[in-house]
DNA sequence: AAGCTGTGCAACCGCGAACGT
DNA sequence: AACGTTCGCGGTTGCACAGCT
């Protein structure tokens, strides 16, 4: 690839700018403007490349430059776009007037990324850190001590992320407890199952679904998960409403394969597929996964209580066997699934 | 006072996109 | 369409400074 030799070439002098050179690109800007940025330092009468002319001025000799301390509103709004946005300092930066892509940059660098990693958050997803259990104690801590954080803004974006990591900490809890298991010997659904390999859906998609797996379990007409329309089309309409529902997802292969008892749910009924592999990931796995979770679709702490709490009471009344009121009883007085609300 | 370590930030580097011929 | 040049972006480096031992 033909790349430009810039400061590579012999003679032009690179690092710190002195006020003399400031002075000369300034002045040559104010007169002419920038133009080529190539031929300017030339006619700016200076032994820089154009390269260096041009940071020079775009992060530090623009006269609209605001420098200083970030703000707290500054701060929440690099927070707040960096979840979005990722690592796009410019796209940042745009919206915050008087602020360079490069400050920015220097800025989460050196202080956001720090305080999020500290608090037990992916400074790149904005989501709880991979080795979630590992880290809950340093939440509860948090959640506990949440007064002495000093700096408001990042105080609320640490509760609403702290919001999702109890929320995704519960979720992972019930998948750890149920795995996924093999499909039972009368199963129906291997020959007439109408959803199985029905596509591919989001992490989004499978959290609705739980939540609404929870919600049908009393409902007479739906006896049987299989008559749920589950098809891609259906999904769709779902997932245009999602935010974030343009990033990339996390494909997970619907891998339904019995349909539960007289309307129940069952937790271990989802198995989570890489896409395009063929073993289950593990509920570590599937937190690590760079898939963002938006907020807004996270199912409320009390939901999945309250949906744990109906599990309990449906398996106990019906054929569902004699294993699952224990192991539903076994979560539900488990410490730690309570002490992480 | 000297040396070490950590931090913040300006500047550089390399790549890919955009542009011009 | 193909090629060369320029620009802009994001990652990284290196230096100055502060704080600590």
């Amino acid at each position: 690839m033909g790349r430009s030799p810039c400061c590579d070439e012999t003679g032009l002098k690179k690092g710190p700018w002195t006020p003399e050179e400031d002075q000369k690109l300034v002045k040559h800007i104010q007169k002419h403007g920038h133009g080529s940025w190539r031929a300017l330092p030339k006619l700016a009468g200076l032994n820089r490349c154009g390269k260096s002319c041009r940071l020079r001025w775009t992060n530090y000799l623009r006269p609209d430059i605001k420098r200083g301390k970030f703000s707290e509103e500054e701060e929440q709004t690099i927070l707040n776009l960096h979840s979005v946005l990722g690592n796009k300092w410019s796209a940042i930066a745009s919206h915050l007037p008087g602020r360079t892509d490069n400050e920015i940059k220097n800025f989460w660098n050196t202080h956001l990324k720090k305080k999020l990693i500290q608090m037990g958050f992916d400074p790149m997803t904005h989501r709880p850190r991979t080795d979630i259990f590992s880290s809950l104690p340093n939440l509860i801590a948090l959640a506990n001590l949440k007064e002495l954080i000093d700096h408001h803004s990042l105080e609320e974006h640490a509760l609403r992320l702290q919001t999702e990591a109890a929320q995704m900490a519960k979720l992972q809890y019930l998948q750890y407890l149920f795995p996924p298991q093999p499909p039972a010997s009368s199963n129906i659904a291997t020959s007439s199952n109408q959803i199985n390999n029905i596509g591919t859906f989001s992490d989004i998609e499978a959290f609705n679904l739980l939540n609404s797996l929870a919600s049908l379990k009393d409902s007479p007409s739906v006896s049987s998960l299989s008559q749920l329309d589950l098809s891609a089309s259906s999904l769709q309409g779902i997932n245009d409403s999602i935010p974030f529902s343009h990033l990339p997802d996390l494909q997970i292969p619907c891998n339904y394969q019995a349909p539960p008892p007289k309307g129940m749910v069952q937790a271990s009924e989802f198995t989570v597929f890489s896409q395009g592999g063929n073993s289950p990931i593990s509920p570590f796995q599937f937190a690590s996964s760079s898939t963002p979770f938006p907020p807004s679709v996270a199912p409320p702490v009390t939901q999945i209580s309250s949906m744990v709490n109906s599990l309990g009471d449906a398996s106990s009344n019906s054929s569902y066997g004699e294993e699952a009121p224990s192991v539903w009883h076994d979560l539900l007085e488990d410490p730690m699934f309570h002490d992480i609300a």
